[in-house]
DNA sequence: TGTAAAATTGCAATCGATTGCAAATTAAAT
DNA sequence: ATTTAATTTGCAATCGATTGCAATTTTACA
């Protein structure tokens, strides 16, 4: 190990050979004699030489990295640390890797004027997995390009023709509803700013109540955050403004922050007001109460956001995903 | 738009000036007239032409990338889905894309022969920030390479001269195990396996009993996750084997996992059994009981790790950092 | 108008690896 | 020993952007 070996040349050079051979030893070209490929990578591993991954990615036009995107739709918008997106974030990562691909985490203004496209422009990721469908769906259509590989996290729908791995909302917000009126909880209301997909966990609701013939409640504006929900939560219990005896969440973070509200307030839950979460975040099962929740499963939604993208990229036949959602039933949506 | 510019060459004809007027108007050099500039800049935008970022980071000799590594103990360690780790990681993607930074995650494994220097030549990253220090600090080190841009997560220690953002752990074990004793437990065990950082904790807790005259514990074998702390102390409980009042956690998660397990047998915590947490994890607020906690500060800590890293990037003297550690206390250690 | 100085632009090499094609070497067959 | 075939290796172009240096154009001024 006297001199350092830096680049394929000089690899080549040590071992008395041309770089064309060294290049295709290193890659177990059969072109080479296996005596050569041997010898070369064995001096490879002994010199610690590695092959530099720029200029092997930018001869062979690609990246070997996929994007995944978290898209803000605004300055205050925090997606990138909600607990939800990160665990499926980190599920896509490990799945990622065990296929050899990097991962690119970015979190992205949906008003930037910067498009989607622009990471295979510029040669940044071969495949993007997206978040954040939610908040500006004409917005976020316009990012969106069918040219190329993507996988949006989120519902599905028949006027956008991407591919996407998500839950069904409707069915979501449907199972929480007629839960808590079977629960004997009658004046429900559903928690959550409407996006194109918590607009669909809403429809899910009104269909549950519409059934049953119960009255369906304007949503409360709430954003996904603990902080908001708690303060939304606790002025409109100070106005006398809230009048429900039952909440579906439109995630399991707003569903805390409104159950701390409402606790502090010495509003028991489940006793007087009914929770119902989204998402199942990993400590829904701890909370206090410990919290029913529409499960979203990152495992399988991580490996089947992977999985969508890698045929993509292989060219093979994909279509949108629709994962099963289930209710889980914990303390906070049940009458002792 | 009738034409598809791709290339700066592209660009170039069409602007009918050489590669290097274009390469430079792009870059805004005063070495361009003011007027070409802006012309080239135009007609760049208006064909939405974006620069190749592998071409130009590959001739300039940088990735303009960070990597966040997050490293496996074992094929069972999944830390990379810990809430902890994810919403540090959260911060330092926002905070690194503020400053024009790309963002790679990667889970590694300890095990794994490549080392942490191979991310440097494969040229794949400019810096490395490292998660992972914990569990085995010896196979740890060998990983690091004091030649390149690296800051690690955890513990600071006088042996080991890579830069360090971390809390005061010994601190954050001593308050714990105080507070426990104030409140008048005395039966205190540790939770959690050994590892570089969780034995400093572990000294903290030790050194707060021996200042009271009360007994050392041998800290419980309890990896960092909830179903390990969960059947661990379901199968203590089931052999008799749980003697304590009180109990200092190596992680939330850990306690989380713990309290699930005394609450099914009818273990009333506090009353019978405090808890103190570590992390201050996001939820710890929201659990049944709520959750005391040391409070290690996911948003100082992402943002002093990237500011760590910029400066080593900048070749500017950096020190490593001891965070601030507080405890906070919740319904889980106190008694009513 | 002529000349020097200043401003602007272009040529060509460079980063490191890959690969089609041709050349050289070895083996096989007559 | 000679020709043919098979195997192995190397030459040189290529990916797209940047930049030192030289060449050209413009401007200023006598």
């Amino acid at each position: 190990m006297t001199i350092k070996i830096r680049t394929l040349s000089d690899l080549a050079k040590v071992a008395g050979v041309s770089e064309s051979t060294a290049s295709r030893a290193l890659n177990n070209n059969s072109l080479i004699a296996q005596k050569t490929r041997t010898k070369i990578q064995e001096l490879a591993a002994q010199h610690d030489f590695k092959i530099n991954a720029a200029a092997r990615n930018f001869r062979l036009q690609k990246t070997n990295t996929i994007a995944v995107v978290i898209i803000k739709s605004s300055e205050l918008d925090q997606s990138i640390t909600d607990p939800f997106v990160l665990s499926i974030v980190g599920v896509i990562a490990e799945e990622l890797r065990q296929h050899g691909y990097d991962v690119l985490l970015v979190s992205h203004n949906v008003n930037s004027p910067a498009c989607l496209a622009d990471y295979f422009n510029m040669k940044r990721a071969d495949g993007l997995i997206v978040f954040g469908q939610g908040d500006d769906i004409d917005k976020f259509d316009q990012l969106i390009d069918q040219q190329h590989p993507i996988v949006v996290w989120g519902a599905q729908s028949d006027k956008r023709d991407y591919i996407t791995v998500g839950t069904d909302n409707k069915k979501g917000g449907y199972l929480a509803t007629s839960h808590l009126l079977q629960q004997g909880y009658r004046r429900i209301v559903f928690a959550g700013v409407l996006s194109y997909e918590t607009n669909q966990r809403y429809q899910g609701y009104c269909q549950a109540l519409q059934e049953a013939r119960h009255t369906v409640s304007a949503p409360l504006d709430i954003h996904f955050n603990y902080d908001n929900a708690y303060h939304v939560t606790q002025n409109m219990l100070q106005q006398n403004n809230f009048h429900f005896d039952g909440i579906i969440a439109a995630s399991d973070t707003i569903a805390l922050g409104m159950i701390r509200a409402l606790n502090e307030a010495d509003i028991s839950v489940p006793e007087k007001v009914a929770v119902v979460g989204y998402d199942d975040i990993s400590v829904a099962a701890f909370t206090q109460p410990s919290l029913s929740s529409i499960r979203q499963d990152t495992f399988a939604g991580g490996k089947a956001l992977v999985n969508s993208l890698l045929k993509l990229l292989n060219n093979e036949e994909v279509t949108s995903t629709l994962l099963t959602t289930e209710l889980v039933i914990r303390h906070s949506s049940v009458r002792v």
